[in-house]
DNA sequence: CGCTATGATTTGTCTAGTTGTATAGTAGTT
DNA sequence: AACTACTATACAACTAGACAAATCATAGCG
C-alpha cells in the first residue's frame, strides 16, 4: 500500500545520508549492489534512485569507478514526525491510572499456571487504563490470587496503585520474575481505549511479579500505544 | 442462499496446501497468472484470495518476484548479559546472521553523540539480518567507532558475530548501558527484509553497548518482526 | 622504474517475467 | 437502483538474469 515508489524512498534516504554528513562531498557511495542489499531491493531500483539524485546534481556516477557525492544537499524534507514520548521503566510504574473494572472470578488455565494456583481458584482481576497528561498510554489487566489477598479490591479501589494496595495487603515488596514483550496490531477494544486506529502497532508486555519468597502475587498484561510510548530498560543491577 | 465466494475457496485451498507442507516456508507460490489458470478464474480473484492469506501473515508478496510462504513464530529471550546465539540455540532454533552491508563512513550527529565521538568521525556501519532456522527475525544496524576498532570489518566479515569480532579487536566483554523499546509499523524496507507486509507491527530496540571501562563500543538499532518474535526479559544478576 | 596484461569490480544496457493499481464492464441478488 | 462478485484490459513498479563497458589493483616483465 505504499503509494510512494520504493525508489523515491531510497532517493530520500540517500539524500538524508548526504545532508546529515554520513557521506561528505567527494566521498564514494556504497556500490549499487551494496545499496540494493541494505535496502532489500533489486539493483535496478537503486539505480533509479541514484538517477534521481544525479538529475538533481547531488551525485555523479562514473562507470567502473562508483557513484560520488558532488555537492551537499541544500534542501531535503525532514520526515521526522512529532511524537509524544513517554519513558516508562519496565517495572511498570505509571503516573495516572483509571479503573475500568475490578472483579473477582475463577482463574483460567493460563492465569492459574502463572500464579501457581489450580484452575478455578478465585482471582481478583483489575482492568485499567494508564494515563499521562490526559493521554491514554496503556491498557492493562492485573490478576491477583484472591485467597492470598482477600482485601485487595478495596485497597485498589481507593487509590488505584498496585504497589500501595499490595503493601496494604501485607506484600511489602515484590519483584518481576519474568517479562515477555512483543509487538502486535491493536484490536478494536485496545484501539478505542488508546485512541488509536485499529491495526496500529502496540507493545504487548506480559509479566509475573512475586514476593520476596518467590510466590507469585500478580500476573499482569499491559498493552502500550506504540506511537506514544518508549520503554526504557534500565540496568540497575548489583 | 449466499454461496461462498470463489476467492474464499481458493484461499482455503492454498491454506491447506501450506498447512500440509506442499509449500514450505520460504517457497514461492505459483504466479498469480498460473493460479488463475489452474483455478479457471481471473487473476483478480486469485489476488483477493492471496490478499486474505497475506492479511493472516501466512504469505508475503514481493512485487516483481512472487508470493512467498512466511515463517512461523519463535521465541527470542534477551537478558542483560545474555547474547544472541546462546539464546536462540537455547530455544531450539539455529541462529544465524546475514551481512547486508559493511561500510565505513562519517558519523552523523546522533551516532556521534551515542558513541561519544565528534560528528564526521569515521564509523563502521554493519547492516545485517538476524535469522533463526534460516528465517528472518530482525534487521539491525550496528555502528562502531572506527578509530578504536580499525580491524573490525574484517573480523565481522568472517563470521558475522558481533561478540566474537569485538573480542578479536580487544574488547573482551561489553554490557548494555541502555535499551529503549517501542512498537512501530514496519516500513517498506523492514517489511521486505523481514518477510512481512508493510504496516505489520515491529518491535524497535535502540541500545548502546560499552566496554567494562564504560566507553561505548556499539550503537545498535534492531527491528524485530512482531508476528514471530517475543522478547523475554530475564532477571539480570548474571 | 615504467609498461603491459590480466582479472576483479563497478556502472550501463537489455530482455523477460511478476505483482500492484486503475478503469471499465457484466451478471446476479437484494 | 444499488450492491457484490467476478471478468477484462492496460499500464506502472519491481525483480531477475545476463552481458557490455569502464575502472582499478596487481603481478609480471622489459
Amino acid at each position: 500500500m505504499s503509494q510512494t515508489p520504493i525508489w523515491k524512498t531510497i532517493a530520500l534516504a540517500l539524500t538524508a545520508d548526504i545532508a546529515e554528513g554520513r557521506f561528505a562531498t567527494g566521498d564514494r557511495l556504497p556500490t549499487e549492489a551494496q545499496l540494493a542489499a541494505t535496502h532489500g531491493v533489486n539493483r535496478h531500483t537503486v539505480r533509479r534512485a541514484l538517477a534521481e539524485l544525479a538529475r538533481q546534481g547531488l551525485v555523479h556516477p562514473r562507470r567502473g569507478a562508483g557513484v560520488f557525492v558532488s555537492a551537499a544537499a541544500t534542501d531535503y524534507p525532514i520526515g521526522k514526525r512529532v511524537r509524544y514520548h513517554q519513558n516508562i521503566s519496565a517495572s511498570g510504574k505509571i503516573p495516572g491510572k483509571r479503573v475500568l473494572s475490578l472483579i473477582t472470578r475463577a482463574a483460567d488455565k493460563t492465569e492459574a499456571e502463572a500464579l501457581n494456583l489450580a484452575p478455578g481458584d478465585p482471582v481478583h482481576v483489575y482492568d485499567g487504563l494508564s494515563l499521562a497528561d490526559g493521554q491514554p498510554i496503556a491498557v492493562f489487566q492485573s490478576v491477583f490470587p484472591a485467597a492470598r489477598l482477600p482485601d485487595l479490591p478495596e485497597a485498589l479501589a481507593e487509590n488505584g496503585s498496585v504497589t500501595r494496595a499490595l503493601r496494604r495487603c501485607g506484600v511489602a515488596d515484590y519483584t518481576r520474575i519474568s517479562t515477555r514483550l512483543t509487538a502486535r496490531a491493536a484490536d478494536a477494544v485496545q484501539a478505542r481505549h488508546l485512541h488509536l486506529i485499529e491495526g496500529a502497532p502496540v507493545l504487548h508486555s506480559v509479566g509475573i511479579n512475586a514476593d520476596p519468597q518467590g510466590h507469585p502475587v500478580e500476573y499482569g498484561k499491559t498493552v502500550f500505544a506504540g506511537e506514544r510510548v518508549t520503554l526504557t530498560l534500565d540496568d540497575d543491577h548489583g
